[in-house]
DNA sequence: CCCTAGTCTTGACTAGTTCAAGAAAGCAGG
DNA sequence: CCTGCTTTCTTGAACTAGTCAAGACTAGGG
């Protein structure tokens, strides 16, 4: 389904060893952006068979401490992960169903990364959430008033 | 400790009743801004005593929906609290102990609200988080290596 | 003062994640 | 190809932060 040896290629150049475990976990990241811990547990077993879901955390962790994986966590939700750890980009989450899509820095390469006054931090990083609300739940919501609790 | 009946007088205005959970938990929150929640409810204990830990989060939850309080929440972090509502600032978190300083919106009164391209979402609030080192946390790391495991 | 809706207490329960011990597997060197 | 060391995986228990639910209590309008 993914091509196996771009993803063996990528953890051996971040000096990881090589195991269908990893080589899973980094792939259903690929197919499936933004997925929380669970659903990438699913993915993986699909693959590979009986998978522990240790396992899959572990390697989470070990592929975002080598780079090649970005968690994010808005506030509420699940941990979710991305491939995209490059570029500074941000998100926009939907506060009704709480789905997540990118959105590129808006003014320049890194933006907001000035803030005013620090009180003294060292800041090395500024992470943007944009709050919304998605188009399938802005429909939903005007077509279908009153579905919802 | 607190003055009791100011801020028996912001429960009213937001037509809340008044309770003596309710008043110890907003009086915790403004002497302890960006406190967790287990913070929070020994405090509320000090106050009042065998407060039960669902009393405080029923308040904190309740509080936060009339708005009297807001709810944040960084990446890795439990749920934090305080009482700055009204402006829209923002926040810096170290990395190393977690700890949270409020910072003012650096360009004008809503930055960083314009993203390039949102997919259709509506936005309607930009949260913006600075992560970096706090003063105590650089200064240990630099005087004191290898201290930290 | 009484009534009722809203709030609090008590205690069980859940989701998501981490910890720990031993078994299995990757890969460098011979 | 085989060996052995080290990392990683499996198994299963434990933990934390938070939620759910039933009944007792109480704020505050009438």
């Amino acid at each position: 389904m993914e091509p196996a040896p771009e993803i063996e290629r990528l953890l051996r150049a971040a000096d990881l060893r090589v195991t269908r475990q990893r080589v899973a976990v980094l792939a259903a990241v690929r197919t499936l952006p933004h997925a929380d811990t669970d659903t990438l547990l699913r993915a993986v077993r699909a693959e590979v068979d009986g998978v522990s879901h240790q396992a899959v955390y572990d390697s989470l962790h070990t592929l975002t401490a080598a780079g090649l994986l970005r968690r994010i966590q808005p506030a509420g939700s699940v941990v979710r992960y991305e491939t995209r750890t490059d570029d500074n980009h941000h998100h926009v989450v939907c506060r009704s169903c709480g789905s997540v899509a990118d959105v590129d820095c808006a003014v320049g390469p890194a933006p907001c990364l000035t803030a005013s006054d620090t009180h003294g931090f060292v800041v090395d990083e500024a992470e943007v959430i944009f709050w919304g609300t998605c188009p399938a739940c802005s429909t939903a919501d005007t077509t279908t008033r009153e579905v919802a609790p």
